[in-house]
DNA sequence: CAGCCCTTTACACAACCTTTACGTTGGCTT
DNA sequence: AAGCCAACGTAAAGGTTGTGTAAAGGGCTG
């Protein structure tokens, strides 16, 4: 069961979201005063908090600077239209992502999705995983931390060693750029940041070096994608 | 039941349209003052607002202007005849449709069931839904994005594999190119844009690659449909 | 300060969506 | 039944946006 956290006055707007989340299945609680959800989030009893900046007695963005003294719960946050300097201040205190008020149902049900599969991305990552794997041409030996094209070592930087492996991880997947940009890079993917493109660039310059027909796919909008040869 | 609320400060239309659409089952209510209506609509207790532009003591856009900072609520502006920049602004501000005044009570009753329908549709689509269907040959994996006929994949682009994922979940029901360009494209249709009737052939296309039997059926005037096979 | 690596910049290109243009269809009028 | 007209089908052109990649820039480390 997910539980959702919801820290907003605004009783109607809560009481909207209340109606929406749990259609969709989601455990939800509303709180209307920062210092109370300050608390609850504290608790970690939350996969996810949304967090309205204009809030009475304790301001959003000082309740998201206390939480992640002690938590790396995902925080959206949810902010008065078009207020870039907060959105820019709330993402450098460690928000997962912001919304501008006021929002479609729709539109925060797919960011929360969003954010809550990255954090399942990253989950994953952490538990243990096989040690190595082939997917068509390309075998994985995470012990000794590199990859290989039909039996030729890849030099692979850290940052293109990572993103390959999550390719390989998830062939036959699309990944992406948010994702990969995300766990790789370490950072979230801006409008006009192209570094992504250039690291898939030299990978794909890499491999071409000894198997031409390895291809990283792209998906136009989407992402990359590895493809299973079998299939 | 259906609450609909009118802000108009002419009482003789107010009391016209209350007989109306009682007659057709909504539940009505009529205000004549501007911030009085921003009241009522913010609660969130009506599935449409109708709008006047013409108000006195708080103008119609400034209604709607405030309104949308709390609220996606869908409404429906009515507007001095002609007045094409008002109309303009009102949909730029988020209006979901106008209608010029003086309308007959037949087409604003048209006007509200299309907006209500989509609605529906709207929120239909931010259920769980099945994450894999299949309709005569054609078969869609959502979670990888990919739509197959006769189990070959189709090369869809973005908007092409939405456009076909919203005919296969509605299967058997007539989809309104209003609907399927609002819904895949994003914008409302207008008079001679010919794009939604583009990805359509494109789409035809793609699947006749595979299947001759599989078509899109036209319905002249009323949208598209993808027939459910075995009856 | 040299070397490596990541990022940014810049430009070319490709994919995509939309518009244009013209042909066809189907319903309706006369 | 003929003719008209709006709606539709689709090829081709146009414009926009995302992507590929070379080259330059900048930061870190040894």
């Amino acid at each position: 069961m997910t539980s959702i956290l919801m820290i907003d006055d605004d009783m109607a707007l809560t009481q909207l979201v209340a109606e929406y989340l749990q259609l969709d299945g989601y455990q939800f609680t509303a709180v209307h005063q920062g210092p109370e959800g300050l608390e609850l989030a504290k608790s970690n009893a939350f996969q996810l908090v949304l967090l309205d900046i204009m809030l009475p007695g304790m301001d959003g963005l000082t309740v998201l600077k206390q939480l992640r003294q002690h938590s790396y719960c995902p925080v959206l946050m949810l902010t008065a239209r078009g207020d870039e300097i907060d959105r820019v201040v709330g993402l450098e205190l460690g928000a997962d992502d912001y919304l501008a008020k006021p929002f479609s149902p729709r539109e925060l049900v797919a960011r929360i999705k969003a954010i809550l599969r990255r954090v399942e991305l990253v989950q994953q990552q952490q538990q243990p995983q096989a040690s190595s794997l082939q997917v068509n041409q390309l075998k994985l030996d995470s012990a000794k931390r590199q990859i290989s094209v039909l039996d030729n070592p890849l030099v692979l930087t850290a940052t293109e060693y990572q993103i390959l492996e999550l390719l390989m991880r998830h062939a036959g997947d699309v990944v992406s750029k948010e994702d990969l940009s995300q766990l790789a890079l370490g950072k979230r993917l801006q409008p006009y940041d192209r570094s992504l493109d250039m690291h898939i660039s030299n990978i794909r310059k890499k491999i071409a070096q000894y198997d031409e027909g390895e291809k990283i796919q792209t998906l136009r909008g989407l992402g990359y994608l590895l493809l299973q040869g079998d299939n």
